[in-house]
RNA sequence: CGGGGUGUAGCGUAGCCCGGUAUCGCGCCUGCUUUGGGAGCAGGAGGUCGUAGGUUCGAAUCCUGCCACCCCGACCA
């Protein structure tokens, strides 16, 4: 990659598009904004898809499916909601196609038009918190803890591969409970299983922390977020946890009675992450040479190359790789045996080390003669002669080794783009010629970071969780503060 | 929707200024030699030059409209 910030900001769009199609990740689609998810990229939602849901799972919740269209008067209940998502809706108006009467193809029959227009969900809280009303009479129905993986429209108006398509698959939690602390709870516990995952399956360490009210999610009382740092020092909001308060129940009136016999409303939250974790997990450790996938989400752990020169090589290698294949698949690893003689050796290497598989075996005749096989690590593209004999063990470690390093990795490289601005010159000083987070003192003034943004495009990207107080004075107004916030140019 | 750019084979491109039905690379097919880091040689297939119209004997090339995509803003997970 590009050393040079200016030139990393040219090249990085280029890069990443280059990475995720050779990799085989996704490709535009035919409908504007859309992308298709190739195989070998659903392969790594549906690793990251199940480790979630297991953990969604762990903390008490239920997988549930909701309409994907919900009527427009919905979204007209809860007025922060609409407006925030106005401006981004795909609105269904007819539901019928006829012949042209002149002869030129298809037209929408303008008989068919609806009464009442369907908007393509944008989120689901509308319609989970309608049918929230007739789920809950009395404080014995809550909590309802409920995930639903779905796709969702965002009509974008500038869309990037996984980053910010106009369609996405994501999961949201909906959660109801009786009471404000139980409900601040669940949003703080979710925002964990977020960071925890970051952490421990992409390898990706991620600041915890609040929005300010210019960036909170629209119809929620605090949003909680985790941020992540890219390679080219721009910030990533990788998930976000609301506690909704009342305002949902309000608007769509869910109100229990509770112990003592009143009525109040339900307490909510809304907690999601989408297919942008995989745009993530690419900008955060792949390299020149391609993908650089963690071996907790790699759909291929390790990848064996027989190496051969004639077909009584061939027979003895692939026979010995197969060996390998089973005691490596009897540990659980994920492992693919490449023996297709359509391509070369050197064709295979370069190929799976552009999708990013962790561990790559090659065996030849000399290691079966010599009882070796030799192991090359995608991350560090270090390569070493290992004993045929308990390689197996080797290669667990490694793997281990691997999901370390690359976190390591990340950890150090955030650590180095994260600096403290005290003044405006400096703040800009820092986001023009070295990027990555900048913490600084803001007066809490959404005018502020309004200005703020305006002048530097940059954005806070969240008021830090446990955050010190320190006596300050504001980097663009010069008024008191008592924290540092998070600032960065953000994707 | 503003500002800039690009549309030529599956992908990436040359040609356009200065009109004469198309260049090169990758990939694909066939054969032989190869195989421990993207193989070599020989032969071959594949294109209504984004689209509609205009100028011209003749348009990828000049003119006009339209469409699509990319980049930069506004918007955003």
């Amino acid at each position: 990659m590009a050393k040079d910030l200016a030139a990393r900001e040219e090249n990085y769009s280029k890069w990443y598009n280059e990475i995720v199609q050779k990799a085989g990740l996704a490709e535009s689609s035919a409908v504007r904004g859309c992308m298709v998810i190739k195989p070998y990229g659903y392969a790594i939602w549906e690793k990251m898809q199940a480790a979630l849901d297991k953990m969604f799972k762990d903390t008490g919740h239920s997988n549930a499916y909701f309409p994907l269209f919900i009527p427009k008067s919905f979204f007209s209940k809860e007025a922060a909601h609409v407006e925030g998502f106005a401006k981004e809706c795909a609105v269904v108006t007819h539901y019928r196609l006829k012949n042209d009467p002149n002869g030129k193809g298809i037209v929408v029959d303008e008989d068919s038009k609806l009464e009442e227009e369907l908007i393509i969900r944008p989120t689901s809280e509308t319609i989970i918190w309608d049918t929230y009303r007739s789920w809950i009479q009395s404080y014995r129905d809550l909590p309802i803890l409920i995930n639903q993986w779905a796709n969702v429209v965002r009509w974008e108006m500038r869309t990037r591969m996984f980053l910010r398509t106009a369609e996405f698959l994501w999961q949201e939690g909906h959660t109801a409970h009786a009471t404000k602390q139980e409900a601040i709870e669940e949003t703080e516990r979710m925002l964990n299983v977020y960071a925890d995952f970051a952490q421990n399956f992409m390898a990706i360490p991620v600041l915890k922390g609040t929005k300010s009210p210019n960036e909170r999610f629209a119809g929620a009382v605090e949003t909680y977020c985790i941020e992540a740092l890219m390679q080219d020092g721009k910030a990533l909001q990788a998930g976000t946890s609301h506690f909704l308060g009342q305002n949902f129940a309000k608007a769509f009136d869910v109100k229990f009675a509770s112990h003592s016999g009143n009525l109040e409303y339900v307490w909510a939250t809304s907690w999601g992450v989408s297919t942008r974790l995989i745009g993530a997990l690419i900008m955060a450790h792949s390299d020149d040479h391609g993908l650089v996938l963690p071996p907790r989400l790699a759909p291929i752990q390790v990848v064996i190359v027989p190496i051969y020169k004639n077909e009584q090589q061939q027979e003895l290698v692939v026979g010995k790789a197969r060996q390998l294949k089973e005691i490596l698949d009897k540990r659980g690893i994920s492992t693919k045996l490449d023996d297709r003689d359509t391509y070369k050796p050197g064709w295979k290497f370069n190929e799976y080390e552009v999708k990013g598989v962790p561990i790559r075996i090659a065996i030849g005749p000399r290691d079966v003669e010599n009882g070796t096989l030799e192991l090359a690590r995608r991350d560090t593209l270090e390569k070493e002669t290992c004993a045929l004999d308990g390689f197996e063990i080797v290669v667990e470690q490694l793997l281990e080794k691997i999901q370390e390093n690359l976190l390591q990795k990340a950890a150090k490289f955030r650590e180095t783009n994260t600096s403290k601005a005290d003044t405006w010159d400096e703040f800009i000083d820092i986001l023009d010629n070295r990027g990555g987070f900048v913490l600084a003192h803001w007066d809490g003034s959404p005018e502020t970071e309004e200005k703020i943004k305006q002048e530097s495009k940059a954005t806070i990207r969240c008021i830090p969780l446990n955050n010190e107080t320190e006596q300050g004075t504001c980097i663009f107004s010069g008024n008191p503060s008592t924290q540092r916030v998070v600032f960065a140019r953000a994707y």
